[in-house]
Order: C-alpha cells, then structure tokens, then sequence
DNA sequence: TGTTACTATGGTATCCGTACCATGGTACGT
DNA sequence: ACGTACCATGGTACGGATACCATAGTAACA
C-alpha cells in the first residue's frame, strides 16, 4: 500500500508538500498541487490514519457500549449516534454486553487501547468502577438511558420514573386494582425508577396494600417468563400487568396466552418501549416509549461537543419525555366492566 | 496518559522489557516482571494499540458497512457479525448506508483510511466498482445478502430464489391464481432472484399470463404503499402478493388495510424475511426467513480465517436456505374457499 | 538599497510500540 | 579451559504523517 513518501517521490516534491496538498493547509504552488494530485490518483493513495492519530492524539471515533444490537429499542438508539457521528466525521465502534460485567470490561480496555476519542456507554450495572476506568483515562464519556448514583458524569435518558406513573395512572383509571410489575434487574437505574414510578402511581390511588407486587427479572429476550407465574400464584385476582421492557412483555403476552389468559379481556398489559411499530401496521400494546433515536443523537451530540471543547460547563443530566401510546393490550377488568 | 517509557522508567528497566512483559514474549526474569506490573497497575498504563497497528499493519478491526441498522434483518446479522470478531478479538466498526452509494463510498474510504483489516460490505447496487476499489487496497472482503456478478468475490448470502419459490408455490397450492409480487430495486440480486423464484413457480403452475406482476421498488422502511395501489388498479382481481422483505410486508399490509381488505380473507400475503418473532408472541406473516445470524457469524467467520491465511483457497459463494413459516396471512382465495 | 511581508518548499524530530541485533552473564559438557 | 546453548536486558531504527523550524525566493515599500 502507498505511503505518503511513495507519491511524494512520484510527483518530485517532499513529504510535507504531500501533507500540504491533502489537508488544504500552508502554501503549494499550482504546479506541485497538480503533480501531487496525479501521484495520488496514479497511485490510488489513501492517507493512512494510524499515523496522523498517533501522531494528532486524535481517531475521530467513538466507541458505542450497549447490552444488545438485538434489541430494536438499541437499534435505534444506535442508530441516532451513527448519524450524528457521521455527520462530524466520526465512525463509531460497537459492542454489546449482554448486561455482562465481563463483557464490559472486556470491551472497554478494548476501546482504551484503541484511543477512541468519546464513549457511550450504557452501563451494565450501578458500579461506578468502569466509568471511573474511563474518566481516569481523561476519555469523554456520556452515559446512556440509565442514570448511575455516586458519580459526576453527563447523562442522557428516558423519563422512566414519569413514563411508569402514567402508565400505572392509565391502568388505575381503567379501574384495575391488583397490578403487579415486572421489571428488570435492581441494580440498574430504569428498572427501579419504573417500578418507583408504578409504586407512586399505585400510593396515590390506595393501592399500596399490594406493593409487594414487584418481580425483579432482567431485561433480556428470555426475561419474565418464570415472574409471570409466580406473580399469579402470589395474587390470582391479577387484572393488570406493568412490563418493564419490550423483551419482557413479549415473554409475559406469551406466558398469559399458555395460561390460557386472553389480553386485555382477562388480563391487561402495559409495558415500556413498544417500537414494534416499524414493523407491525397494527401494534397492539398499551406502552410508554422513550425517544430512542433522539436519545442515541442527542448524547452522541452532547460526546461530540465535549470533545471539541464546546460542551456546556457543568455535566447534563438530560431526561427526555416518554409517550404514552393506549392501544389495544389495556381494558377495563373483567369484574368492574 | 502514560506511554511504555513512563512505565519503563517507573519500574527501572528498558521499554523492550516491558513490551516484552504485557506481551509475554521473550525473556523476562521474575524480578522485573514483578516490578513492570507493578508500575503498569500503578500509572493505570494502557497499551496505545495505535503504535502497534503502524507498526504490525494489523488493527484488529473489520468494517460491516451495511444499508440500515434500524432493520431487524440487519440487526440479527450484524450480531451474528459481532459475536464472532469478539471471539477473535476483533473489533467491528460500523457504516449505515441507506442504500446510498454516496453513503456507502464516504465510509469505505473512511474505513480504508483506518486501515480496518477487512471488510463485510452489503453493496447498495451491482456496481462492481467499490468492490474493486477494496480489492485494489489488498482488503480482504466478503459480501453479505447479494450476489454481485462480474466479479471475484466471497459471498455469503441466503436463498433468494428457492425461498421465493416455495412461498409462491405455497400460495399456488393454496389455489390462487391472481398474484403480484412487490420487490426491490432493480439493480439488487437479492430482489431480482425473489422474482425469478416467483415467475418459476407461476410458470410452472402455468399461471405464466400475468408474468407482468412485478413491481420494483426499495428496501426500506416507506416502501411499496404506492405499488399495492398500482398493482390492484393494474389487476383488480389479485387475490395475493408476494412482498421481498420485512418493511414491504409492513406497508403492503398497511395499504391493504386503508383500502379495506382484510389479510387473509381477502388477499393474502406472504413474505421475506419476517424477523418480528422477537417481539411478537403470535407471528402472523406466512414468510421465509434467511438464517441472519447465520450470515452474519459465517462471513465474519470466513474473513477473518482468511485475515489468518486459513481461509479456503477458491472464492466461496455460500448460500445458506431459507426456512419457510405457514402462518395466518395466507388463505385459499375468496372464490374457491 | 535595505527592510518587511508573504510565498513556497523541505529537513528533522516526534507520536508509541516493537523487530532486530548486540551484549554479557551463567551453566553445562568435553 | 573453551565452546555451546540458553537466559536476560537494552539500544537503535522503523512504521506513516505532520508540527515546527529553517531556508530562500519574490514583491512591496520606504
């Protein structure tokens, strides 16, 4: 492959006129600017970027962490980034965890060592250790969709707690009265802020005698099924479920249905992040959606400014609005209808 | 941030010894060993992969420049993708082209530049040329999904024309006798042999007099609500449509339903690559799936054996088959129920 | 004529890690 | 006592691009 030296030999010029040419910058002569512009297409060089990174500090990419590409809520989210990233010059790099610390960690020294400029991450737990790994390293970091506690770092995310409320508020109008929520793990911050939402929701209409329905699961595709049945063994008068993510409510429509529960009829569901739409002309679920390509844009911009030194002082703690979409998996309880 | 020097001269020895330490390469006494991991852990150093890769001309990285993130397909494959770099500690960067040649030449020269190890490249039309351009650079490189003729390539792709086949037979069994099929562009194999599959199996059910019952139109996600209305002005009578992915199904079923028609009791569709089973209890299209994790895990597999000189000698052009899923969007016809 | 300002070009050193070569020590066999 | 083999360590140069400094020519102006 060419060098830079290769075409500066072709075209008689040193190196650094090269340099000159391709990057637009300092003097060149309209002779010499031509030479080298036939050397480069003869040849068919392309700058190698190893070299000006190393040499410049800079790899104009930026790593993507998130737990899985699988997820259309994720999808989308990368999606948002990719094209704010594209549109400054930047590629992104990906990598999913699997909500595995392992995994994680694998990833992240892996970016480190490759000198990305920024990172988003989506934090496979509460542990501040790998955001403080980064931050130590001085790499720009924007945490993404989930809130980490003890650790000074911008933020950008869905109204989970919000998102939650209104959706327990719309099953406590429809006149239910024995809900439960399945949510995923209790150390990320969505799933307790989902369940804090359904709680609140629950207090202020005097439902809190049935607090105690909260099954903590995870948020993978396999999610749920298990809680399903034991949160019906645990209160059979069940008329309305809370579903903490798309994955989980997939799983709970397919438990109730091998229950032989019809939805809404017998048992309502209202779950977070329905973005099944893109490929369903009639969605069916009641849910709260976050704004996931908004999310990924917005932070991969918030990454991108920083690390062109126009980011605002102090760190964001960007919380965007979730939508309320009823559709058709919410009804009023069979007894009250 | 810290270099081999800073770690070399904190623990009193010679860069090389500490290269030769985080390498475990050559000869190293126990001493200094212990000393070097000492001032590693203390500095927090963090090899600069940058050196190495101007150095070795290796970044352990591969490119996946595909048309859109956003859909499923794609999804499942750029996981496929994935998992199998993180197996061999590559790492995948990534490139949304929309379909857009204009796209697609800013990232391949973007990633040449990065001197990614390979590339997995989804061509957004027949055009040889990028291809040759990769090539050119001495980039090993596979294509995903599309065969691309008139030139020597590694192709890993899914069975078009037999699984277009045997969807249409399917509805020829069922006894229509009116079908249309709604594809994608032109100039892209994979559209193109879904509607040679189509016309073998009309032709061999000697339903071949309205061969003209083929729309071209795109992959993406607002494609295909003109051409049903096209199609059934063109045919009033059709009593099914064959549609060439996902997002067509979507908006065929959704023109439909404006319309009026009810799916499958007056019109039936069947179609490519459903993959909203993640997300969906009850899949309801009548469709053949490509194995997209398949393709993915199985390009990245066979690129990076030939990153390591163990690929096989030949171009391979391997085409894995497509699963066939009866489900409730396909129905005799009205007339002979 | 001398000074200043700008244009045009190139040489050298540097970013960081490591391949390669050189050096010197120890142990072992004859 | 000497050759051979292995262990241990370090110096130097290189990969590719470019920041910085140096040089030199030309034009403008006093």
């Amino acid at each position: 492959m060419p060098t830079i030296r290769d075409v500066a030999q072709l075209a008689g010029v040193a190196p650094m006129t090269v340099s000159r040419v391709i990057n637009n910058s300092g003097y060149v002569s309209d002779a010499k600017r031509a030479k080298v512009e036939a050397a480069v297409a003869e040849l068919g060089y392309i700058p190698n970027m190893l070299g000006t990174s190393l040499r410049s500090n800079q790899t104009y990419t930026i790593a993507l962490i998130i737990s899985d590409i699988t997820n259309p809520f994720w999808t989308t989210v990368a999606r948002g980034v990719e094209d704010a990233a594209h549109e400054k010059g930047y590629s992104v790099i990906l990598g999913n965890t699997d909500e595995s610390p392992d995994k994680q960690e694998q990833y992240l020294t892996m970016f480190l060592k490759r000198r990305i400029d920024g990172m988003l991450f989506v934090p496979a737990d509460n542990n501040a250790e790998p955001l403080q790994l980064i931050q130590k390293q001085n790499i720009d970091v924007v945490v993404l969709d989930r809130d980490v506690p003890s650790i000074d770092v911008d933020i950008v995310r869905g109204d989970s707690l919000g998102g939650a409320y209104r959706l327990t508020r719309h099953l406590v109008e429809l006149g239910h009265k024995h809900m439960a929520i399945i949510s995923g793990p209790k150390n990320i911050s969505t799933s307790v802020e989902r369940v804090a939402g359904f709680r609140r929701a629950m207090e202020e209409a005097g439902l809190d005698h049935n607090l105690e329905n909260v099954y903590w699961g995870t948020f993978s595709q396999d999610s749920g099924s298990g809680l399903v049945a034991m949160a019906l063994k645990d209160t059979p008068c069940l008329t309305a479920f809370v579903t903490a993510n798309n994955f989980i409510a997939n799983t709970t429509l397919q438990s109730l249905f091998r229950f032989g529960y019809e939805v809404p009829n017998d048992i309502s569901i209202a779950t977070f992040d329905d973005v099944s739409g893109m490929l369903n002309p009639t969605p069916f679920l009641t849910a709260a959606n976050q704004p996931a390509y908004q999310i990924g844009f917005q932070a991969a911009q918030l990454l991108l400014a920083r690390l062109q030194d126009e980011g605002p002082e102090e760190r964001k703690n960007i919380v965007l609005p979730t939508e309320i979409f009823i559709r058709q998996s919410t009804a009023p309880p069979r007894d009250t209808a």
